[in-house]
DNA sequence: CCATGCGCTGAC
DNA sequence: GTCAGCGCATGG
């Protein structure tokens, strides 16, 4: 933990409630003793308030960073709880958006609180740069790199943040102190080519200055509509990685675009088919006919790899031009099968429910050679296994990696007739992005209107019909948005009898789990509400090997170890006194729980 | 960094 | 109906 200490300007204190300093002057002076880079939350401080006069000097408290947020690239804005006389009375939270200096220092509390009183003699010796003790390292007259005073005539200072630096210990390091009058850190160097000068325009970053609409006069607006939108959400319940289903996400579900079907987490690429890495297996793959010599039995189905195509001219999907290899996903989609790899021959599995579950999402576009693609956009049907796979020449002359695969799921598939009861239980149709009906209804109102007073009036009759056109359309898509907004809720989240008495067992979180489950019946809302309710206050994430303190709270084990080696022995959440000796066991069940409702959470962690 | 890709749209 | 060709996410 970074223990550091702050030289607040002070315009107005209360003497209960927000301190707030209104200090727009914030200045890279901040930074010559600690870099802003090395503030975190729960790092404390010790905040010096100075009343009136800049040259006196204030009051000192510990306070604890709640917040932090980066204004510019050498300003911050920080929250702080100041601490009082303990624990009890960390009461009042104060915004710092002006530090004039700040400082490390040894240990929180260790010069005394003067609330109200400065008695600032205490504060013992100090180095004449940092004012800490003069004995121990001091950043602002040691080096940044490796803390050490010696050598101060082969120091540099850095122009910008003022933080020292040998000479031989940059990299790469300097022979001489150099002659040129300014000189920058490397965390402070500018490329002077980046530098957009006054009356300049903003330059483009170099990854869009290399995208063809860079070069191109193309007057469309690829951003705007479908074609190139990017995500707007992220699945971030299981990692990218993840076999097997999507918490929450129910066989049947349906959305109008890939892209809408990558936010969900089924199937992450936008146009790609197979999703996976070449050393691990495939996670998900897309069945959208793009391939003729297809079969697809609805329970069983064959699909082919990628590649072979030409894709010149900045195409996604092209002509068919050589063969295929057993190479990146389609060596991701073979690794799947339960049988050793052969990308000679192929393989085929003696267990075929042994192998990697695949998510299998059919698209409406399969419907020129598959019965069992979806009317319309993009439908999630279950997990399938790969049976085996093999080489052959295909319709389009050239050798492609053929795969069988097998539906092996408890889910029913979408197209039996439980299957639909379900679909049709759970109000399950198809989504389309927000405000995206409502867009597609204005625009079309217009097209029509611009295109009858073109033609102005052809008979009656055919003018009456396509009036009533209209209005079925946009009843039809109003309906459709309505249902979007209540389709969030859905059927009510169902839990395993082991789930259920998982959360019996666990009597410390009894209270916890009671305003959990009360959001059962909002369906997918209940694992929002979960993940809020056992979120760890340090990490702002859902906990692992979750401590659950006699207080009843929930934090990581890691993130109370880290608290108690910065010596503070309470509870993160309230403050409750934990003691010195506290032993941290924990949660097993809880864990168990999490595990089965996020899984693949812990991973990383 | 570079290569890949079973989408999507407006223009023709 | 057909088709060129784009941004973006992902893996390597």
């Amino acid at each position: 933990m970074t223990i550091i200490r702050f030289l607040v300007k002070k315009t107005l204190y209360p003497e209960n409630g927000i301190v707030e300093m209104d200090t727009k002057n914030l200045r890279p002076r901040a930074r010559t003793i600690l870099k802003w880079s090395e503030l975190k939350v729960g790092d404390v401080v010790m905040v010096n308030y100075n009343v009136e006069a800049p040259e006196e000097r204030g009051f000192w408290f510990d306070a604890e960073i709640t917040s932090l947020r980066e204004i510019s690239r050498t300003n911050k804005e920080v929250h702080a709880k100041i601490l009082l006389g303990g624990p009890e009375d960390a009461i009042n939270d104060c915004r710092i958006l002006f530090i004039e200096e700040m400082y490390k220092i040894e240990k929180p509390g260790a010069y005394p609180l003067t609330f109200g009183d400065g008695d600032f003699k205490s504060i013992g010796p100090e180095c004449k740069h940092c004012r800490a003790d003069p004995d121990k390292e001091c950043r602002f007259c040691s080096c940044y790199l490796c803390g050490g005073k010696q050598d101060a005539h082969m120091q540099l200072l850095c122009d910008e943040c003022n933080m020292a630096y040998h000479i031989y210990c940059l990299n790469p390091p300097l022979s001489k102190i150099p002659e040129d009058e300014d000189w920058y850190c490397p965390s402070c160097k500018n490329d002077s080519n980046e530098v957009v000068k006054a009356g300049e325009k903003l330059k483009q970053s170099k990854k869009k200055a290399k995208m063809p609409s860079a070069s191109t006069e193309s007057q469309r607006d690829w951003g705007k509509g479908m074609a190139c939108v990017g995500r707007t959400k992220e699945c971030t319940i299981v990692p990218s990685n993840h076999y097997g289903p999507i918490p929450g996400v129910p066989v049947g579900t349906t959305w109008k675009f890939r892209v809408q079907v990558s936010e969900a987490g089924v199937h992450r690429p936008h146009v790609g088919g197979i999703h996976g890495r070449s050393n691990d297996g495939a996670y998900s793959l897309v069945l959208a006919g793009g391939f003729e010599d297809e079969v697809d039995r609805g329970d069983e189905f064959t699909y082919t790899g990628s590649g072979g195509r030409d894709l010149s001219g900045n195409k996604r999907i092209g002509e068919h031009s050589f063969d295929q290899t057993l190479t990146h996903m389609n060596r991701a989609l073979a690794l799947n099968c339960d049988a050793p790899l052969d990308d000679k021959n192929g393989a085929e599995s003696k267990n075929w429910r042994a192998g990697k579950p695949v998510r299998v999402v059919r698209s409406s576009k399969g419907r020129r050679i598959s019965k069992y693609a979806p009317e319309e956009g993009n439908r999630y049907d279950g997990i399938y296994k790969v049976v085996k796979y093999w080489p052959e020449i295909g319709k389009c002359g050239f050798l492609v990696w053929r795969y069988l695969l097998r539906r092996d799921d408890i889910e029913p598939a979408p197209w039996t007739s439980e299957g639909m009861e379900r679909s049709k239980k759970l109000g399950l149709s198809v989504q389309y992005p927000e405000g995206y009906l409502e867009a597609m209804a204005s625009k079309e109102k217009k097209d029509k209107v611009k295109k009858q007073t073109v033609k102005q009036e052809p008979t009656n009759q055919s003018n009456g019909n396509q009036k009533r056109t209209i209005d079925d359309e946009e009843t039809k898509n109003t309906s459709k948005a309505m249902r979007m907004g209540d389709g969030g809720k859905g059927e009510a989240f169902q839990l395993t009898q082991q789930q259920q008495w998982l959360i019996k067992e666990d009597c410390m979180n009894q209270k916890l789990w009671d305003e959990v489950l009360a959001s059962l019946k909002e369906g997918p809302n209940f694992l929002k509400k979960l993940e809020q309710s056992f979120m760890c206050v340090c990490c702002q994430e859902l906990v692992y090997q979750p401590v659950t303190t006699e207080c009843l709270h929930n934090v990581c084990k890691s993130c109370l170890q880290r608290s108690f080696r910065a010596e503070v022995f309470t509870c993160p959440a309230c403050r409750y006194d934990l003691g010195k000796s506290y032993t941290m066991v924990p949660n097993k069940i809880l864990q168990t729980l999490l595990d089965q409702f996020f899984p693949g959470y812990s991973k990383g962690r």
